[in-house]
DNA sequence: CATTTGAGTGAACGCCGTTAACTATTGCAA
DNA sequence: TTGCAATAGTTAACGGCGTTCACTCAAATG
């Protein structure tokens, strides 16, 4: 493990440059906006120095995707560290730092959850199964839901309906996170299908013509969440849970 | 009203010409693959000619957006007729053919339902309240929760967390359907979410490092959603009801 | 029949990704 | 220290793109 040379820390230097640019652009004017001669003009170079260091557009998009990717796992971790022990009120906080961060970065949100775009499509293909970015995203959910199904099993539709619709289909889910209960997987596909729903419709402006303020059905949906995961929990209706409160 | 002119006649036939090829090249590249210059080439036309029937590429393209509105409108309509009378019957068929529609229609469904493409925002911002593309798709499933609601009220959520929640921010929603009752609107609004939440990722490919065969986690929901909004059906467990079964 | 309207063409401008040939500089090794 | 190889950058060019402009020609209109 030797220090990087000179040569290696301009050229990290200059990758991350262009990233920043890239970056810059797609929140700005979306994906289509991203373009190497405008990276490059910003840098005050042309447009083939780039290819010294990524081999096309499309790859220094599906870079960028893999860095989205990244920050928002650690985004999410860093929510569940602070969320203290219990694991419900751990993926709640995740759900909220998901939300957060996709209705503040919708071009971010869209390159990476939305429809597929061709340099993020081959970077996801070219991800090992355990590396993949959405098994890397979505083992921050499934592990706290493990714990707390190891610690009081939630109530699940009956198991031979789980076996049915979900038996031997669960194999991607096992291979990068090892055997996962049938039970915990429904709760995972299922909350996780609500939450990426909601987001998305709200992201995608998919919502704004039946109501405003999207994020109070977000909190609705949450407290029902929990709610099956732990029936202990207070109900919504008690005072001081009001969604939203001291958010902005 | 006069029969159209020959020269309507043939200004309609170029302009269903023109949106056939874009959707040609939007279902074999995606949106960002049709282009003026590829459509006229393939009518044997050059490219200026097309801004003798659209403004620009973008209104092109919101036009196609609403073409595929208003063909999914249609088609669920017609899931609904042929489903009988029973609401959560229709409420299912019309999920069914959604989901059929869009897996198979992949770049149409992120078109109008994934991030936003400029040409189609400005198609759907130009839109009225009540003729908004949303609007008229959401009334085909608003409308059997509404009259289910009336002949049988489902279980939901207490009135008071519904009215703190949503209250107040349903606004839009009654713009285009009339005085919506508040569990009505949270039915709909839940339940499109997860049906919405699960198509969009298996379309954009984002659950399959999780498990294969979505159709049946789809399956498992509908069953779930029908449950709750019909307790007297029967259970998910019973022979016979078995996803899938048919449809392979 | 004259005139206006509409449809279509060709050239051009400025974007874009990408490739090829070339230059200058850096780093390393004899 | 000198010489070579790798690296980072340049310019020029090709084809494709949306769009505009000036123009032609046929069709509808009075």
């Amino acid at each position: 493990m030797t220090a990087p040379s000179r040569r290696e820390r301009l050229r990290t230097a200059t990758v991350a440059e262009i990233k920043g640019g890239a970056r810059r652009l797609l929140v700005d004017g979306g994906v289509e906006a991203v373009s190497l001669r405008a990276i490059a003009r910003d840098m005050g170079m042309t447009a083939p120095a780039i290819y010294r260091y990524f081999p096309s557009l499309e790859a220094l998009v599906g870079a960028l995707a893999g860095d989205l990717y990244e920050e928002l796992t650690a985004l999410l971790e860093a929510a569940r560290d602070g969320a203290g022990e219990d694991e419900v009120a751990q993926l709640l906080a995740m759900s909220r730092a998901f939300r957060a961060w996709s209705v503040t970065h919708p071009a971010e949100f869209g390159l990476i959850f939305g429809a597929p775009v061709p340099g993020v499509t081959t970077f996801v293909a070219d991800c090992t199964h355990e590396d993949h970015p959405g098994a890397r995203f979505g083992a921050v959910f499934v592990q706290p839901l493990v714990e707390l199904w190891h610690r009081s099993p939630f109530p699940t539709p009956p198991a031979e309906v789980l076996e049915r619709h979900l038996g031997g289909r669960l194999e991607p889910l096992r291979q990068s996170h090892g055997a996962v209960p049938m039970e915990v997987a429904w709760a995972f596909l299922s909350g996780w299908t609500r939450i990426y729903g909601l987001i998305a419709m709200e992201v995608f402006d998919q919502i704004s013509w039946a109501m405003t303020d999207p994020e109070h059905l977000f909190e609705l949906e949450l407290t029902t969440f929990a709610t099956q995961l732990d029936p202990t929990r207070p109900r919504p209706s008690t005072a001081g849970s009001d969604p939203g409160a001291g958010r902005g």
